[in-house]
DNA sequence: GCGACAG
DNA sequence: ATCTTGTCGC
């Protein structure tokens, strides 16, 4: 891999971080590479939005992605693609990417399509060091991408409103000691504990909480994330089968 | 040093 | 993430 303008996915897996050092040199090294300014498909688009999820079993060493390509304005399930794989990372919490990631990006690759949007199960901005799973992902891919995760981990915020669709601001400390905003506690639905949207790759903010919306008309977890849930834990245990 | 800490 | 039964409620 080199340092210019051009990234190679190939090289980044092949030259994945097998310790925390060189994770976070990782990190410093591609955050740069995040693009903000691009507003993203907007929500209801017709294309595919993709969901990702991963599933462990730590004792086997085995380690099950899937991607689930659901209809932008339907939501309906268009194409499914699974990946088995070894656990290349340990959970080390602000290096959740370098575990997930190189079997997600399997899982990617046997989609017969290339996705309109990824939403991660996780962060993207919202992440110690402004680089979480979804950011990661969508650098080494291109693809635009927006981490929804259900715990708001090193950020604070204060309750949104009862109503869905009602949000707050996403606070996590920077470098200096000041509080910037990094995402958005949103409600998915009345009544229910709100789900942490950041921005990952190619999209902002706005666009990013549309998208939840979106695909949560039901439940508190949108409909990409708990496809690909299903999926990924589906597929392990077959490979634990056979 | 101690606690907190996405999945 | 994962270990895990029943149970309350729409």
């Amino acid at each position: 891999m080199t340092n210019d303008a051009t990234l190679s996915l190939e090289d980044e897996l092949a030259h994945w971080p097998t310790d925390e050092a060189a994770a976070l040199a990782t990190q410093d090294r591609l955050r740069a590479r995040v693009r903000t300014a691009q507003s993203g498909p907007e929500p209801g688009f017709a294309g595919t939005v993709v969901g990702v999820d991963v599933a462990y079993d730590d004792e086997r060493d085995l380690v099950a992605a899937a991607a689930v390509a659901l209809d932008g304005v339907t939501l309906a399930v268009v194409e499914e693609a699974t990946a088995v794989g070894r656990v290349a990372f340990p959970y080390v919490p602000g290096l959740l990417a370098f575990r997930e990631i190189p079997t997600v990006v399997d899982a990617l690759r046997r989609l017969g399509r290339t996705p309109d949007l990824v939403v991660c199960d996780g962060y993207g901005l919202a992440h110690p060091r402004r680089f979480g799973l979804a950011s990661h992902l969508g650098v080494l891919t291109g693809l635009p991408t927006i981490g929804v995760a259900k715990n708001p981990f090193t950020s604070r915020y204060e309750l949104p409103g009862e109503e869905r669709g009602a949000s707050s601001p996403l606070l996590d400390g920077t470098a200096d000691g000041r509080d910037e905003v990094v995402g958005r506690a949103l409600r998915t639905q009345k009544g229910v504990k709100p789900v942490f949207v950041s921005v990952g790759h190619r999209i902002d903010l706005d666009r990013a909480c549309a998208h939840t919306l979106h695909l949560s008309p039901r439940y508190r977890i949108p409909e990409t994330t708990r496809a690909a849930d299903a999926l990924c834990r589906r597929a392990l245990s077959e490979a634990r089968a056979g």
